[in-house]
DNA sequence: ATTACATTTAGCTAATTAACGAAATGACTA
DNA sequence: TAGTCATTTCGTTAATTAGCTAAATGTAAT
């Protein structure tokens, strides 16, 4: 499969969507993405990594925790791309990204 | 589902985004994008329904052919992304870019 | 060493998706 | 009205996908 049809079925899952959505306001560590999406941890793991096999999230460790974020200077494709999601305003993403920002890992994870 | 959800479905398809790299050539009829697709017409037809009910294809009758084509002015996201595929060069979509140019649908259909 | 966060694997559902052939229907032309 | 291109529907098959739980493993901090 190509990079770019990867891509595009990486982002075609609406939790993946979300998932890359609320990255956009902040990294996140997988217990705090999983305590937002709803699933469960395995679930939201193998989500990340078919975001991250495609090129748009890179993650790193900071401490006990690893964080994911939108990948910030990657290929051409996935930059242009990544700012045209950023413009996507939807409810349901939109009200991810508000939780996002409210929510403490330390009170969750 | 919503609007961008939709779209990238729509586009994480391998035969889906064959048609559209060979829709950025020429408009083509059903029946010229199934000879060269290779599956059956009921089955490409679905496609071409699928690329427009996400907005990336727009249909105009021509006489006796139904043609297809990419949607030339429309949402901003949609143009947007479209610039962004206009890039992608690999080898199968290539080959059934030059395929298509060299179809004449008189032949063919 | 133990704990905490994360990942992977296995085995299992359930749902979705892509494809087919055949047949019926539409839409338009000649 | 007969022919052609296209669409839709039906019934079916096969493959993929997303999700779960449970359990094992990895990784790093305390």
């Amino acid at each position: 499969m190509y990079d770019h049809l990867k891509i595009f079925k990486a982002l075609g899952d609406e939790t993946r969507l979300r998932i890359v959505k609320m990255l956009e306001v902040k990294k996140m560590c997988v217990c705090e993405i999983t305590s937002i999406i709803g699933s469960s941890m395995p679930t939201v793991s193998n989500h990340l990594k078919i975001l991250k096999e495609a090129g748009l999230v890179v993650q790193d460790r900071d401490e006990k925790y690893m964080n994911y974020s939108l990948i910030s200077k990657g290929d051409k494709f996935i930059d242009d791309l990544l700012v045209l999601i950023k413009d996507i305003d939807e409810p349901q993403t939109r009200s991810d990204r508000e939780t996002a920002i409210r929510t403490d890992r330390n009170h969750i994870c």
